[in-house]
DNA sequence: CTGAAAGCGCTTACAG
DNA sequence: CTGAAAGCGCTTACAG
């Protein structure tokens, strides 16, 4: 005896129908071709006992297990919650499920959370992960072979595995570069790029792999692209709290009074950023301007309504979705990088540069 | 042969190392008493065959899984999201796994994944249910003696089981008492309570078990209570989108120029009404006060800042997951109901009534 | 179409 | 402590 917890076995039900378990199996399992007349018998049995399949161990015999696993960092985060929209739609469609794992940013508890779903051999993953640098939590399963298609953030070295984002580098330095179009010159950025990474990348060390980076690093194209002058201390490093970028863009605004434009590079950053100008005395966009990242619910409810880069966030998900089918029906199987773009959605926020006076004047 | 999808089993190990498969089973799953010296042998001979261990068939074994499934009609919802934080952190220090599934507020999608949570043979089960009316999808894991803790809202006529929810109906009373307090009669409602079922409350010929009916009833009580005059006009349905809210909240606000405060029942009601007022033209809190629904990130932001009733999100979440705990270790067999207490938190869309004309004039 | 038997990958009494 | 054997609940060739 074991851990029988109750329910009835296919067994009790074939003995119940007075057939053989094979057959049992096949009207429940729906495989094979059982006769109408014991498909019928079956069905009362197991009716009549309440019986329920067990799909783990049918899961055992046949390998797989028909779900496939998404693991995000922070399902709170609407950019998450609208991706994931896409990505069940599309799967759901394709009559597979879809089971989630939030890891809140914590590298630990993500490589538990794709462990867990490794050892119940999902069919597939699709992964925000935040462990960039090291995707060997990965490598059970891609050697067993089970797809994995990386949502959002790319894992250095692992070049075989599909990727769906935007192109964050672009879609930044659009937007600073809106910025620059409107003649502002000192631009800040309040990003979640760390303090090391961030400086790092400014020094030429590191390639670029997080979205943050990409998008200080578009940041700094726009500048080069226009010959506007940089100077370090626009840039201010926030981690990923919205309080903690209230406290850094209240810095900003208080210790640099020359800076006529700020853009953050995630929601979270915009959040913070927004309330700091808010709290600052300074009027937006009159004194600064704002541009945001991702265009969520309430940016057009804010006054002034915020100018923002949206992505194609149910897009992001839904790709992610279809690049994984394709890999379970064998019809690709060379890693493909896809990018998406993202679009400026220009509204009231970041307006001309204030006191662009004229040249030759005092 | 069958699906062997490769990777190695621990038969392969065993044999590699030398060892029974009772013993390989034992070293690689953590149970028995292995000697140190063959745990060795086994853990290298795992390793150099990149074993991972299949939990499903361990599953299979002891006929459970450790893992909690949790399901929710919207994790885009941050009340959800939130609550979901909650749920993790308590059943993430017991040792259990978490596995999501969003229902996208469809009953058929909930069926389907309460349906393969149990055929999967999860641990136990916390669900924010959209059937309120119809709990014959949980017989199954019930009657096979599976925990599940209902979240938010209760199921009719499944008392066996727990539920843990604020107490909504105080919740609204209370905060449209204090419009009440401030001096405003003609307060009107936007509710996604359905169209029909809202009627049908008002006749008596309900018993109302969602959140949104609740919340409703609460609005009425607090009528009754101060002696209030009620109007059916100001009673206005919606479905749950934020869409539809402003439209509905833009007919009342052009129907009924009297209408000086408006309380809403979900947080999405409260977007679109919002968005209305401002489109109406009307100021807030001047012409028009507001008390919405959940304490989100943005209600600080807007101006005026949003008074609102704030649920105790993330302890809902905990309180859930520890009753499912408490049932897991069989402290407890009968049901429970657990209100918690929602708070108002009074900011500055909600003030005093306006022209509120001394009696005797004209 | 149907059943007896073997098998999936693991765990669990039962002897030793 | 260790192994041979039986078992969990299902599926899958293989005969008939």
């Amino acid at each position: 005896m074991s851990g029988r917890t109750g329910g009835p076995s296919i067994i009790e039900v074939a003995r119940e129908a007075g057939v053989s378990t094979a057959t049992a199996g096949r009207v429940l399992g729906g495989y094979g071709s059982p006769s109408e007349q014991l498909r019928i018998r079956v069905f009362a049995a197991a009716h009549s006992l309440g019986y329920e399949a067990n799909a783990l161990a049918r899961s055992v015999v046949t390998g797989r297990s028909g779900i496939v696993g998404v693991v995000v960092p922070d399902i709170g985060n609407p950019f998450f919650a609208r991706a994931l929209r896409g990505i069940s739609d599309v799967l759901r469609q394709a009559g597979l499920e879809v089971v989630l794992a939030n890891t809140d940013g914590d590298v630990e508890v993500e490589r538990r959370a794709v462990e867990v779903m490794s050892r119940n051999r999902v069919a597939g993953l699709i992964l925000a992960s935040v462990s960039l640098r090291d995707g060997r939590h990965l490598t059970k399963m891609l050697s067993r072979g089970v797809p994995v298609v990386l949502l959002d953030r790319e894992i250095e070295g692992l070049d075989e595995v599909d990727s769906v984002m935007i192109d964050n580098r672009l879609a930044a330095r659009r937007a600073v570069g809106h910025l620059i179009g409107l003649g502002h010159r000192r631009i800040a950025v309040v990003t979640e790029a760390t303090k090391t990474l961030g400086p790092a990348l400014l020094a030429g060390g590191v390639h670029a792999g997080l979205p943050s980076l990409l998008r200080l690093e578009g940041y700094l194209d726009a500048f080069r692209e226009h010959g506007t002058d940089l100077d370090l201390n626009l840039i201010r490093y926030s981690g990923l709290r919205r309080e903690e970028s209230l406290v850094v863009a209240l810095d900003l605004l208080s210790t640099d009074t020359e800076v006529t434009a700020i853009f953050c590079t995630s929601n979270v950053m915009t959040l913070g950023t927004l309330e700091a100008i808010q709290q600052s005395g300074r009027r937006c966009p009159d004194d600064v301007s704002l541009v945001g990242f991702d265009d969520l619910e309430w940016t057009s409810l804010v006054r002034p309504r915020l100018t923002v880069v949206a992505q194609p966030t149910y897009d992001l998900g839904a790709t992610a979705a279809n690049r994984l089918l394709a890999r379970l029906n064998g019809e690709s199987n060379t890693g493909q990088r896809i990018l998406l773009t993202a679009s400026l959605i220009i509204r009231e926020s970041a307006a001309a540069a204030p006191e662009t006076a004229p040249p030759g004047l005092p």
